[in-house]
DNA sequence: TAATCATGTTAACAGTGTCAACATAGGATG
DNA sequence: CATCCTATGTTGACACTGTTAACATGATTA
């Protein structure tokens, strides 16, 4: 058995990013990850100066991967530039929908984003992907309304996710007007978003 | 010294409310609220089964407080259906942003809306007056189309709360377009919906 | 008056993040 | 090659958490 794990910090990460995602970021510990990686309780302490500071990584591919998704969207050369805007839209949501726990942890107040510059930095990034397709979608527009639209169809999609998630209207069960809606849309999320972009 | 507090309940849930919206309700402790009480730190469990039922108490009422701003955005006779309309996405946004941590708590995967009826109901009603004045606004809709409307509308303004709460993208000190234009957003919310929403 | 039962307390458990002190080994330096 | 340094690991401990079991109190009710 070596004293030295060689690998230790990126087995971390990657072990957080699985846990998070399947338990839940508040549900993770640091000691149940230390144990498997087959390692002490405090030998993250070497490579993450708080537990923070290991979530915000596990954010950060979080939105590395969010954002490569969305590159890739946008990248489908034989879509029109409308069809490319709502794939993106259209992958957004399903990512948050399939990645719950993870996009929980990046949404989340936990994380001082102020204190990581590289999450910082790739979470305004991702911000940018929508940027450049609503720019080509609508040539001239000035930067201003540009940026506007911007957060517009950005709330309205991460309104979306929040909405569909959240168990208080979509508990099957339950026979509400609310409920129902809900279920409509997840069914056909891109009819949604045609509709509600107007585009 | 009375043995017997009397009021503990309702003290402790309003207790935990201010504690909550100052410090945020993953780190609030029952311990910690018990002692502002001044009462043992397991007397809470004579009254919540766990610390979730006493939290999902704090969001009940953070949903009847935003159930009612709500409503008095929409109970104001002087205005036109539309003016009230805007005047309710306003008031929720506001809500949003100044009770922060008691929205993020109403919105947290820690509760299980689904065990907890009263909390999933006030939710649900929440939502219905979205959908008030939505019928109002829109005479003649179908009952799906006013749905969709809804879920746009909604997804649409708790999407926007989502993106102007986020620290990584307001950070004043940064200068990105991306927080440029959520500083105008934010500057002029009202304006914002009437573009947004083209109502 | 006596019994019941809701409501309080104390003691304890397992689990958490974190820190200080110590151990090891591999690379740099003489 | 021998020696020291430093990065990386371990052990032990602390204060804190939610939660339960066992016991105490006192107001309501038979």
């Amino acid at each position: 058995m070596k004293y030295h794990h060689g690998n230790l910090k990126e087995e971390l990460i990657s072990s957080a990013c699985i846990v998070c995602e399947a338990d839940g970021h508040d549900r993770m510990s640091l000691r149940s990850i230390a144990k498997e990686a087959k390692v002490s309780q405090t030998a993250p302490y070497r490579h993450f100066k708080t537990k923070e500071s290991l979530l915000a990584e596990v954010s950060t591919r979080g939105f590395t991967e969010l954002k490569e998704i969305l590159q890739n969207a946008n990248a489908k050369k034989t879509l029109s530039t409308r069809d490319k805007f709502l794939e993106m839209g259209q992958a957004y949501i399903e990512f948050g929908l399939s990645k719950r726990n993870t996009y929980d942890l990046m949404h989340s107040p936990v994380i001082d984003k102020t204190q990581f510059p590289e999450l910082l930095n790739i979470a305004v990034g991702t911000f940018e992907e929508l940027v450049c397709v609503l720019a080509e979608l609508n040539p001239g527009i000035s930067a201003k309304d540009l940026d506007i639209k911007c957060i517009h169809h950005w709330a309205l999609v991460h309104g979306l996710v929040g909405l569909l998630r959240n168990e208080n209207l979509d508990a099957s069960e339950i026979d509400t007007p609310a409920g129902n809606a809900m279920g409509l849309v997840r069914s056909d999320i891109k009819s949604f978003l045609i509709s509600a972009l107007e585009v």
